[in-house]
RNA sequence: GGAGGGGUACCCAAGCGGUCAACGGGGGCAGACUGUAAAUCUGCUGGCUUUGCCUUCGUAGGUUCGAAUCCUACCCCCUCCA
């Protein structure tokens, strides 16, 4: 199972935006016995998206190389909440939403890991049996000053807004993860580097070999220039239909595919650079987009889902085919008929009247494929038509 | 506690008595084009019983023929000083 050091080496670097420290990684490497491998997930987003997979692949990828891989899912630091990257002091999840979510985790992560060979962990289980005095005892094994130099911190400091204690618990209990589960690397996102940091710190508190750090970058979102996130809806959820994940992936700018290509696809390095070359060489790049996008629609969805996601997309928006699916209104007409803005309101595909005129007037609505251009038109009771609004908004309304 | 600056549509940001449903940018949507829901170009981006009407510029009042623009009070944010 293990491969030669080079080989190794050079997948885990693929996509890393540091090691810390590269050559004691080489060093645990090369003695040949499976490494643990930690990544600590704070149960508070349960729907993930492709951002959240760029970890979860390197994880993975540790996995193929034989590797122990612990999946960690912070039940308890998730009742903290992390103040990474944030002004404010969060407000603490409830019992039950952690464990809510925690089982969320569960389901989605085996769709990418291997569960014969990954290890689940809860730090309740050790935190939560921690007592007092081991409390005080963990935080007497790092300092004030130190914790002020995490940048959020010392900015809230500085600027005089308050920081709770409990928060400089946050770094200090997920760094004694790392000390009770005896990590020798622990992955994170490059926002988390400092909280990696402290582990390594800590370890060597309490007398083991501190673990390698290895941040990987936060995924762009859609837009190719802010992370990705939910709040920002920029994302790609992996519990999203297929065809909707396929669509989302073809919109994907040409330039920005390769990163996606870089950190979500299990394609060789190889591979993607001769993709890269001969795309270069005049080939169309949408047809590469179409091989990320059927990779990771199968990912998600089962074997085939790809290919059937990318005949979808194709039938319509190369033939300007109707989708097979689509929403069924059935709206009651006022003196037999339905004026054509109101119809379209009421079947959702606008958001008002007014801006249903404006889209017949700029030419966005078919009626059964026909372009319409008249906004005084009537539609008469008794008839089902599919109405189309731009290139995506399909419903089939009936009359009544 | 003192001094000053500001709150405008999804976001940023002009406007400072009528020509303002409100410049510009971002985002979003649509159209064209296209080898793609890439790129590029163009248009749209309050609502309605839609070519006319109604409601918007922190909140509530007021002045005026007429206010986002002036006045009063209140709420909220920011900067500096203490």
């Amino acid at each position: 199972m293990a491969q030669n050091l080079e080989s190794q080496l050079q997948q885990i670097r693929r996509g890393a935006d540091e090691i810390l420290v590269d050559s004691e990684l080489v060093d645990k490497l090369k003695t040949g016995r499976p490494l643990r491998i930690k990544a600590g997930f704070d149960p508070t987003a349960p729907d993930l998206h492709l951002g959240h997979t760029v970890l979860i692949n390197k994880l993975r990828q540790f996995q193929q190389l034989g590797h122990e891989v612990i999946f960690l899912i912070g039940d308890f630091t998730g009742m903290i909440g992390d103040p990474s990257g944030k002004s404010t002091t969060r407000p603490p999840l409830t019992r039950e939403q952690v464990i809510e979510n925690a089982r969320t985790y569960e389901k989605q992560i085996f769709k990418i890991l291997d569960p014969d060979r990954t290890l689940i962990e809860f730090n309740s289980s050790w935190m939560g049996e921690m007592r007092a005095a081991g409390l005080i005892d963990l935080a007497a094994r790092h300092t004030v000053a130190r914790m002020l130099e995490r940048d959020d911190f010392s900015q809230r400091y500085k600027s005089n807004q308050p920081i709770a204690i409990h928060e400089f618990l946050y770094p200090l209990v997920q760094g004694y993860d790392s000390v009770a589960l005896r990590a020798d690397v622990e992955l994170g996102g490059t926002d988390q580097k400092f909280n990696l940091l402290v582990g390594r710190q800590l370890q060597q508190a309490y007398g083991q070999q501190p673990q390698i750090v290895l941040t990987m970058p936060l995924l762009e979102g859609l837009d190719g220039v802010q992370k990705m996130s939910k709040s920002l809806d920029n994302y790609i959820g992996i519990d999203e239909p297929a065809e909707e994940m396929f669509g989302k992936v073809m919109s994907v700018s040409d330039e920005l595919m390769w990163r996606y290509f870089e950190l979500l696809s299990f394609e060789s390095e190889e591979t993607i650079n001769r993709w890269r070359d001969e795309v270069q060489h005049g080939a169309n790049p949408r047809d590469i987009k179409f091989r990320l996008g059927r990779e990771l629609v199968s990912r998600f969805h089962g074997e085939g889902a790809g290919e059937m996601a990318q005949q979808a997309f194709v039938d319509r928006f190369q033939r300007n085919e109707a989708p097979e699916q689509m929403p069924e209104h059935t709206l009651e007409s006022t003196d037999g008929e339905l004026g054509i803005a109101h119809l379209l309101t009421r079947a959702g595909l606008t958001s008002s009247n007014s801006e249903a005129f404006r889209m017949i007037g700029q030419g966005a609505v078919r009626i059964d494929g026909e372009r319409i251009d008249d906004r005084n038109l009537h539609i008469s009771q008794g008839t089902t038509h599919v109405y189309q609004v731009g290139k995506r908004r399909f419903a089939r309304v009936t009359l009544i």
